[in-house]
DNA sequence: TATTGTTATACTCTATAACTATA
DNA sequence: TATAGTTATAGAGTATAACAATA
């Protein structure tokens, strides 16, 4: 448990990451804003899915995912199949096509932060990734309270691509 | 320097910083959106300072932090006084109404954070914010190439209200 | 001529609420 | 009756460009 100013001085430096991730967002394809690549990273990221579980792990609104998931459904990047155990959801499905698309968007992120993080090693952006990462299931438990089912049937992230 | 994986981890993680940003700007008075509340933090934190610094240290354009600026003046948060040394240029002072006003947004996101981090020590909170702080300046560096002037004239961050 | 700040415009993201179809 | 998704609406943030005043 931390005190007062440490959380004063936590919730500014969070503010502060709007500019690192306008900066990553910036010169993506005109096709593709940042919620069309957050819906494909998560894509590869974790496999197939539904709706609900993709708005889940975005973190956002489902009515807000399936905006962003029209958007690249009508790119051919990813592709909408009837879910057989419930007609009412479909199963969200990374095309080859945004495969690629994926490919071209994660090779910018990769460019600008190998740029602008030339000096840090390995072990300080693991640790950051892994706060980070604890940061969100701190906020994240609250949220699923009392439904919890969707975590366990979610895959393991995979790199299914790489 | 950290590998590709890495990068796209990271990169993932950022994203998803987003549900907790929102998750703490949730609940603000309803004049105070977050962009107000940044510009108060800011000036808090730093102390007075004229419009071009505000925009460096709130990270985004001064277009947009004029308008930010203008919501707050408005309702007397802070007060724009004349530059001595440049007639187009004013500083901005927080009002000690702006700085009760904001004594409430601290108070708030303590509040929040105590409850969703309760199981954090404050060794992984200050780990946190110190790479937190570190990523801000790796990608803040190249914006100020050539103009690092400001960075000099601006004051130490001081937490003069508390 | 260059710079500080303001304003108009347009784009993106987000949540809420109403609605359809299915469970 | 409850749940999965879609769509309409409204609110907030941001950047670009054109502009006024001053350096």
């Amino acid at each position: 448990m931390a005190d007062q100013v440490l959380f004063e001085e936590l919730s500014h430096q969070l503010s502060a990451v709007g500019a690192v991730k306008r900066e990553l967002g910036r010169n993506l394809p005109p096709d593709c804003p940042p919620g069309s690549a957050g819906v494909l990273t998560i894509l590869k990221h974790y496999g197939d899915m539904r709706m609900s579980q993709l708005a889940e792990l975005l973190s956002v609104d489902v009515s807000v995912t399936s905006r962003h998931v029209s958007h690249v459904a009508d790119r051919g990047w990813i592709k909408r199949s009837p879910d057989p155990a419930d007609k009412r959801a479909s199963i969200l499905h990374l095309t080859d096509n945004g495969r690629g698309v994926l490919d071209g968007l994660s090779q910018h992120a990769t460019d600008l932060l190998t740029d602008r993080l030339h000096d840090w090693d390995d072990d300080d952006v693991r640790e950051l990734i892994r706060l980070l990462a604890r940061l969100r299931d701190s906020f994240g438990e609250c949220r699923a309270n009392g439904k919890a089912a969707h975590q366990q049937s979610l895959p393991s992230p995979t790199n299914a691509s790489s």
